[in-house]
DNA sequence: TATGAATGAGACTTCATTCAT
DNA sequence: AATGAATGAAGTCTCATTCAT
């Protein structure tokens, strides 16, 4: 993960990799049998932690707009809980490497789901949002999010603060 | 071009990239004294192309809520005849080289500030557009532009419509 | 060693020393971090074994006088039985590199000494040589060594009689 | 010369040689066919220039005494004022090119002759000189005043003092 | 005669992967 | 199951030399 993230997937050492996680690099190679499938297997991971951390927090949240803050917030303490695993998610789904960006975005259908049906859904059927597609709006929402959320400084702080980007959008989907 | 745009920076080869354009690996080293730097002059003429893009046709347009229409048609046009182009800017904002990074965020500097001063604080000053931070603002168009932008299928057809983007943007910006 | 001899430094093929050492290069670059750190273990292990040769040498002479015969004669022993690894240290004390050119000279320190402790200081305390410097007449003695023993054909025959040599360097010394 | 004289000939680089001397490459091959066939004319017109300063110097002192002052002082003289050249003499003499060090030894054959016929064998029949071979003692001078001119710091400095040294040689060659 | 862009073989070095221990 | 030395293909870059202008 330390690796990856500094380094991206390419210019990663799988040697300096197994050095750093005290293992020899034939240990790490009877566990996973090649460099590509040990990132195939941190993405998978990567992506269930994000996915169900973010969850959690807007289950937890009740009514639709409430939930698009807590998306926003939870979103933005799990880049700043996470940043090397963030890093790599935010490197892979914009990087050149079409075999990973494909899979990450597959682990990450639930959450675009979980979007549409349990934040943009409910909100339009209550009249709080205004009648938009579902799913295309949950993809802009999660574009926002990603976007907004990988930029931060080296140490690690935000540059955008999550309440106004939840704002932002919040005022894109009130009608009227 | 072609070649860090599908392979990256790093997995780009440079023996790939001279006979692609036709020439010796020789050759290349004499207009080009490395890769990186190779890479370096191909940013900062692309940053340039894709400002004076966007800027030309945001400057045409005359209100404030139609250059915000203006921003996301143009900015996803060129980004659809600049296919290649485009997925290097892409993959260098969020890839892990922080040089790279740096050195494109300072040459974008100019279509954030186009953003804020010609688009944004005209639009708060007649009140079409409500008051926010002009700055963070135009920061978050871009990041809604780059992130919904770089959302496009292999064969380059985009993933969004450009004008319901800028509509759920200016929905954002709307007073009340 | 056989290499850097027939070739020096820079003209020398480290795909060449591998496969000659009958290692493949990746093997030799885990042994050695790069071609310069391989020549300067070899100069380094190379002084060592020099000057332990020429030091048990003169050690079991006991007069100042003939060691300085020991001095020349081990000197031009150690260069006939060590042609290649002479010829390096005669290259690189004479080289363009000031980098190895320095490391080989501090390695070298303690020969110095020794000439100037162990065999001209005992000597002009018993009368048997002249008083001089006997820092700069060491150095001046290593330079004839190294001068002449450097001389010899490809076969590795030597031009100079190493009994001439000290004993012109005998009559240099004496006093009167 | 220059060039030679910092990176050796193996690193030296034609085209800084070319910039260097104002020339283009083109020109610079135009005048000499070939990298070696410069080195060999730079190192022919060094040895006639060495040879003729030394040898002017040599021939103005009478006594074969003072001939051999004169050859150390004009043999350092000469190194202070050429240091560039001197380097490339010291180097190429004790390099690993068999060519070039041949070459340069039959074209300081004169050098080794003038010692020989002009010092050595007018004293050694005047009783100045103990009776010692003529041809192997000229070498030995010679070595002495390669060796100990090509002790010089980066400044161009000299370690030795070619009085120190001619005394020392003229110790050795007194009779008695 | 002067020029300098073009050439490409060959240099050093990296690193994912293997496999005998 | 753990180890890590060994491997060699492949990468970036250098530079002596050529030749059309």
């Amino acid at each position: 993960m330390k690796v990856f993230s500094r380094e991206g997937y390419e210019k990663g050492n799988v040697n300096h990799i197994a050095k750093k996680a005290g293992f020899s690099i034939g240990t790490l190679y009877n566990h996973f049998p090649s460099k590509r499938k040990l990132m195939n297997e941190l993405l998978e991971a990567t992506a269930q932690t994000h996915i169900k951390f973010i969850k959690d927090r807007i289950i937890q949240a009740g009514e639709p707009g409430q939930r698009v803050n807590e998306f926003f917030q939870a979103g933005f303490d799990f880049v700043e809980q996470n940043i090397q695993i963030a890093r790599i998610v935010f490197n892979t789904l914009n990087g050149p490497d079409e075999a990973f960006k494909e899979k990450l975005y597959k682990s990450y259908q639930p959450l675009f789901t979980l979007l549409a049906k349990e934040i943009l859904m409910p909100g339009m059927a209550t009249g709080e949002f205004r009648q938009l597609e579902p799913e295309a709006t949950a993809s802009l929402l999660m574009v926002i999010y990603l976007g907004a959320g990988s930029q931060f400084s080296p140490t690690g702080k935000h540059y955008f603060d999550p309440l106004d980007v939840a704002n932002f959008v919040l005022s894109a989907l009130r009608p009227g």
